[in-house]
DNA sequence: TTTTTAATTGTTAGCGCTATCATCTGTTAG
DNA sequence: CTAACAGATGATAGCGCTAACAATTAAAAA
């Protein structure tokens, strides 16, 4: 430890561990970086060093001369929801083998929080995002194009990415799902969700609609509800639905977190499930097949989203990928016990 | 934008506002970071100089000649569970008011991991680690000591925390539900947990331990599992201990998410709970409530601990908390229909 | 042997900021 | 009228690393 600049403390540097060794500081940045232009003797020579002093490298300095920081960001609506932590799991495991780090943020679901938090980000030049969504506003997207660092957007479709995607259609999802349980019989089937909030729900409603309005089933009828992650929100709608005249056979919601909440609150007033009210969800969560009725939900790659999303934004940082490269995922409609099919028989789609 | 070094491409610098604006550097500098020491007119030539250019401030060579990231370390056994995502709210919320950034690290509840997620967050030069649990290997503990980083320990306790604590006694809390079941009249209580994984898993099965011998209801009966953050898992060891002769009136949980996959399991296989069987979990998560029957649990503040444990270490750093504080979080035994209690009753504890 | 080439290591000059001190203005007090 | 001082701005010298190039040595080719 040396003092220097007034007093404050500083650590080892490589400078220290350069000469502890007897060598100089490049070849030190060498045996870290690319020890095999490093002659073995010398390597271990400085490797001893490097223990000796309990040196560690600097990484604030390195990104400031090397111009590459080793992050990447991770932009996504809420850190609190299992509807994303797969999809954070997938990114982290991919950036983890890449020996980068992951830096999250969140924007709760609103474009100009997006904004700031990106902004934010931005001062720390990360080599790369990968962002939930692909609705952004205008100065969004103009100081990403601006800054020229590689994006991949997610979770959504779009034919015109701010730069790279891994694509996810929840009209179609939606839709499919819909049409499956016409498929089954249900005849006025309610849908939960805002159609005001993200993109994301918003295709999903109007994937709703379409499959409602193709089987001919009259008009769609679409509840909100204020929160839209939470199980509590769904009891809520639940009572509201159970309150109707007539009674909808079949409730199929934004999520699984809602029509987990839904479900529970139904059988807890005394409704059967599926005998009275059907329930369906979207995102194919954990403990969706484990609830009793077993629920039916649209299944969707979470975890392989975020890997593929991140392979993808590597891909760009090295220069291999070209901009403009587009992943569309696929999803899986899972009937359950919840609309009346069985328990293991699991319906493919897409 | 200029050519420098080579060829390669650099941003708008600080330097570039400044000649912009007609002033040097270092007054873009105190118009970002201490403004009431810079004239108003300047100011404002400043700030549309920075708007005009559409520079973005560079965290990384500030971070360097600051020597402060303004970064603080969040390490956790795993991202991807709901155990411990409203505690990574709290940090990210509390980190945000500051004007600081969170990253986030998982152990995979490995201690050998630890020390290398440790060691590679420390090249970043957070200014302070918050660090679920307080158990570590010697190297990691000598690794954060001599780094001089402020360390602030949470969701288990030590009278001997490495820098400060916001402490939780996995133990007692265990222990109070233990006898909350038994003042509940059940006899035959079983635990599943394993007590070889991590030592917040282990002081729940020792408070477990505690409370069934202090009952003398005689030995004990611990049950392991492979997965301890899965419902899968749950369902899995619901099904041995159904199978158990005699069979246990009450199943106590190292969860809430394998009480769940647990309770649901029984429930699939004809048991009644709380009538065959009860269950009861520990975390006090959103689901818990809203099961059918209501799944009683050990409710502890994860939020709060994640926001107290972020601002203790934002204390550390500022310099304004000494190191060795200590804060410890309390618990509330909460008894819902899974064990008998009515729906609504909540008893209080700690 | 001399020249060419490849393989190692070192030197230099920043990366884009900020701590520190120096300078310069305009006040206020003596 | 000068000294003393506070307030605002600028100049300088790094922070700890790495890109680019230079220098050195040893091996291969001529």
């Amino acid at each position: 430890m040396r003092q220097k600049r007034g007093g404050r403390a500083a650590g080892v540097t490589m400078e220290d561990v350069a000469r502890v060794a007897g060598v100089s500081a490049m070849t030190v940045s060498r045996v870290l970086r690319q020890p095999t232009l490093v002659n073995a003797d010398l390597k271990a020579k400085v490797e001893a060093a490097i223990r000796e002093t309990g040196y560690i490298y600097n990484l604030v300095a390195s990104s400031l001369a090397s111009q590459r920081s080793g992050i990447i960001a991770l932009i996504l609506p809420t850190v609190a929801s299992s509807i994303f932590t797969d999809s954070v799991k997938g990114v982290s495991d991919v950036a983890r083998t890449h020996a980068v780090q992951m830096i999250m943020a969140e924007t709760n679901y609103s474009p100009a929080e997006e904004e700031k938090v990106i902004e934010a980000l931005l001062r720390r030049r990360p080599d790369g995002f990968v962002i939930v969504g692909v609705s952004h506003t205008r100065a969004t997207r103009a100081l990403l194009e601006k800054s020229g660092v590689p994006v991949v957007e997610t979770w959504d479709s779009t034919p015109t990415p701010i730069d790279s995607l891994v694509g996810l259609s929840n009209f179609d999802a939606m839709k499919a799902m819909t049409e499956a349980l016409v498929a089954q019989g249900f005849r006025r089937i309610a849908f939960v969700g805002t159609a005001t909030r993200d993109r994301r729900a918003q295709m999903r409603a109007k994937g709703y609609e379409a499959g409602i309005a193709e089987a001919g089933l009259g008009a769609p009828l679409i509840l909100n509800a204020d929160d839209l992650t939470s199980m509590e929100s769904g009891r809520i709608v639940a009572e509201r639905v159970a309150a109707l005249h007539p009674r909808p056979d079949a409730l199929l919601c934004l999520n699984d977190v809602l029509a987990a909440g839904a479900l529970l609150a139904f059988q807890r007033m005394g409704l059967a499930v599926p005998g009275d009210i059907a329930v369906a969800g979207f995102g194919g969560l954990d403990f969706s097949s484990h609830l009793n009725p077993s629920l039916s939900t649209v299944d969707i790659p979470r975890y392989e989203m975020g890997q593929r999303a991140a392979e993808m934004l590597i891909g760009r940082i090295a220069g291999t990928a070209a901009q403009g490269g587009t992943c569309e995922m696929g999803y899986r409609i899972v009937l359950r016990e919840s609309t009346g099919g069985s328990r293991p028989a699991e319906a493919q789609a897409s």
